[in-house]
RNA sequence: CGGGAUGUGGCUCAGUCUGGUAGAGCGCUGCGUUCGGGACGCAGAGACCGGAGGUUCAAAUCCUCUCAUCCCGACCA
């Protein structure tokens, strides 16, 4: 491509909509511009990365033995009705009706079409297992899009959809498309790390995060920093075995007689530990919910914090939202921040704590009386046995590995993809059916595996750049090499420029051609900004010596090629820029 | 949905408090000079100041309503 030509409007100044550093470069290279809120146009150097994420999902979905199809953006809500999500799904799910009045929605997903298509036609188990996927525009009307490509309303998207006819069947397919995910995320050339999540919304009961390492992640993930072990902060478990060394010193045992203390006014963590001058670790903390409707309380140690995902799931329930202050009020008498396990609490039915909770005495709990907390609180004595006790909590940098004992860190990541098993979920009420070896009627078993590609070109970013612009690993590069002509006036630069550029394209390599009658200033910085791995660079002085000049973007250091034999030179360095990418 | 902010030429912003002929830089067009890290000079083009009402002799500026965008929070892949 000859960059006179080319419609890449580069930005001097970034765009005042623009706050992560993926949505300034993106914007400042020409490479997407904003329609309205979440939603882009991709420019042609924007398209071209595009398309190479999204090649590289489908060579690895096709050599897994997935078969790609397209699918429809538009759906029908009667589909939503079947598996209860067009009411189920919130306003997320954008809606609207066509001329006769039927209503129809923008595909957030497309486990509903995809499980229509194939139960019309999977009639035997020798049919299965089967693999769809599609690389399509899904639309979410998220409450709050940011971050430019990061998190669109408008996004793609590579979804697949796997059919088993067993347990067994569906275990290899989940697998056999993490292992898929791997190699993808690899050809990408990204820093990724595979977690253990949390299966959300869409259902199912077992599932991973393929989640690219960025220090801008919106992500937290925890990781072992001995073994493989690594989960999103939702999903990470605790050991239930609090060691003695987290205990506070000297306070543990030999719990005195309960004690009620005045607290005015002290209703955070904070405050009533300052007041009463202990640990926060001496304190419990009594979080209210509203569990479909219905009052638990769930108790996690002062310094901790309670993990919402844990105890939706302990409970089975399907929407857990905290009490409003008008529901504290008249489940506990107290204003909100003196709620406690310690009689008291009207219409709570359940009480949950968190695991860590059983190995402590003495606490200070809410007294469920505006202004007073009470002290020397022992849960088995004062509480009695309608405690029920689990892993409630989101896991601490303190904590052990839940595996091997090791040592947690924190890493931020950006989730850009995620493998599910979704079992009878949507078979069963989408009567996905299929008649097995023995003439038996059975479900198919599913999986659903997403990768974010319109979300991989920004976290790519997140990743790989620096002050001066976008570093694109090559894999992803919208353009491998730049060639920049500095003739000024000097014809034979030029030629010498196109004649080494149409070299390349005839070998193969994708180049683009800076023939742009600018400055050489200009070149330098659009060439650093749009990030093209390597520069190859054309000018008067170095042709006097017989040599080019080849620049690696994500190093920076520069080489000297002849132009003698630049055909041999290039590919050895071409193949040490590859090199350092770890290809 | 709650809180905060902003809408002025393609981009970044000043001007608004205190009403009185719409500004700057970048970008764009032409000419000349320049030519290895976003050059310089000269001459230009380009804005019904987000929209609608209102107050006023007079509104970018004051008032009311409205729309859009951005940030923080709840939500989410």
């Amino acid at each position: 491509m000859r960059l006179s030509r080319f419609y890449a409007p580069t930005l001097k100044e970034v765009p005042a909509e623009a706050e992560v550093i993926s949505h300034k470069l993106l914007l400042r290279a020409g490479m997407i511009r904003k329609l309205t809120s979440g939603i882009y146009t991709y420019l042609p150097l924007g398209l071209k990365i595009l398309n190479k994420v999204a090649d590289i999902c489908r060579a690895e979905m096709n050599r897994a033995g997935a078969q790609e199809i397209l699918m429809p953006s538009v759906q029908p809500a009667d589909l939503w009705r079947e598996t209860g999500r067009w009411e189920y799904y919130g306003k997320e799910l954008l809606r609207f009706a066509d001329r006769h009045g039927r209503d129809y929605c923008l595909g957030p997903t497309h486990e509903e079409v995809v499980t229509d298509l194939v139960r019309g036609e999977v009639r035997s188990y020798r049919q299965l297992p089967l693999n769809l996927y599609q690389v399509q525009t899904k639309f979410r009307d998220e409450i709050r899009p940011r971050f430019g490509l990061m998190r669109g309303r408008e996004f793609v998207m590579k979804d697949a959809y796997s059919f088993d006819k067993d347990e067994a069947g569906a275990d290899k397919s989940y697998w056999d498309m993490y292992h898929a995910y791997d190699r993808t995320f690899r050809r990408l050339g990204l820093m990724f790390r595979a977690v253990e999540a949390d299966s959300g919304a869409i259902g199912g009961n077992f599932s991973h995060e393929f989640m690219v390492l960025a220090e801008t992640g919106e992500d937290t993930i925890a990781a072992c920093t001995a073994c493989a072990y690594a989960a999103n902060l939702e999903r990470a478990e605790v050991m239930d075995a609090t060691p003695s060394s987290d205990k506070p010193s000297g306070e543990a045992c030999g719990c005195g007689a309960l004690a009620e203390v005045s607290t005015p006014g002290k209703h955070t963590v904070e405050e009533v530990c300052a007041f009463l001058k202990i640990p926060a670790a001496r304190l419990i903390k009594t979080l209210l919910y509203d569990v479909d409707g219905q009052a638990v309380a769930a108790l996690v140690r002062g310094d901790r914090e309670m993990n919402e995902v844990k105890l939706k799931n302990r409970l089975n329930a399907t929407t857990v939202t905290l009490a409003t202050p008008e529901q504290v009020k008249a489940w506990t008498s107290a204003e909100v921040g003196f709620a406690g396990p310690v009689r008291g609490m009207l219409s709570v039915t359940r009480i949950l704590a968190d695991n860590e909770l059983k190995h402590g005495d003495a606490w200070v709990t809410g007294a469920n009386k505006t202004d007073a907390h009470y002290t020397n609180v022992s849960l088995s004595r004062d509480c009695g046995a309608n405690i029920e006790f689990g892993d409630l909590r989101v896991i601490a940098a303190t904590d052990p590995c839940p595996r091997c004992g090791g040592g947690i860190e924190f890493k931020r990541g950006i989730e850009v993809g995620h493998v599910f098993k979704l079992g009878l979920k949507y078979s069963q009420t989408m009567n996905a059916k299929f008649l097995d070896e023995n003439g038996r009627e059975q479900f198919m078993i599913m999986g659903c595996y997403g990768i974010g590609v319109s979300r991989i070109v920004a976290a790519a970013i997140e990743q790989n750049h620096d002050e001066n612009g976008i570093i694109w690993p090559p894999a992803i590069a919208p353009f491998e090499v730049v060639v920049m002509s500095l003739g000024g006036k000097e014809p034979e630069v030029a030629a010498k420029a196109e004649e080494l550029y149409l070299a390349m394209i005839e070998a193969g390599i994708e180049a683009a051609l800076d023939d742009r009658d600018e400055r050489p200033g200009v070149k330098f910085k659009d060439a650093d900004l749009v990030g093209y791995p390597m520069q190859i660079v054309v000018g008067g002085k170095g042709l006097a010596n017989g040599i080019v000049e080849a620049k690696d973007r994500r190093t920076g250091v520069k080489t000297e090629l002849p132009v003698a034999d630049f055909a041999a030179a290039f590919a050895a360095w071409r193949k040490d820029v590859h090199g350092g990418w770890g290809a």
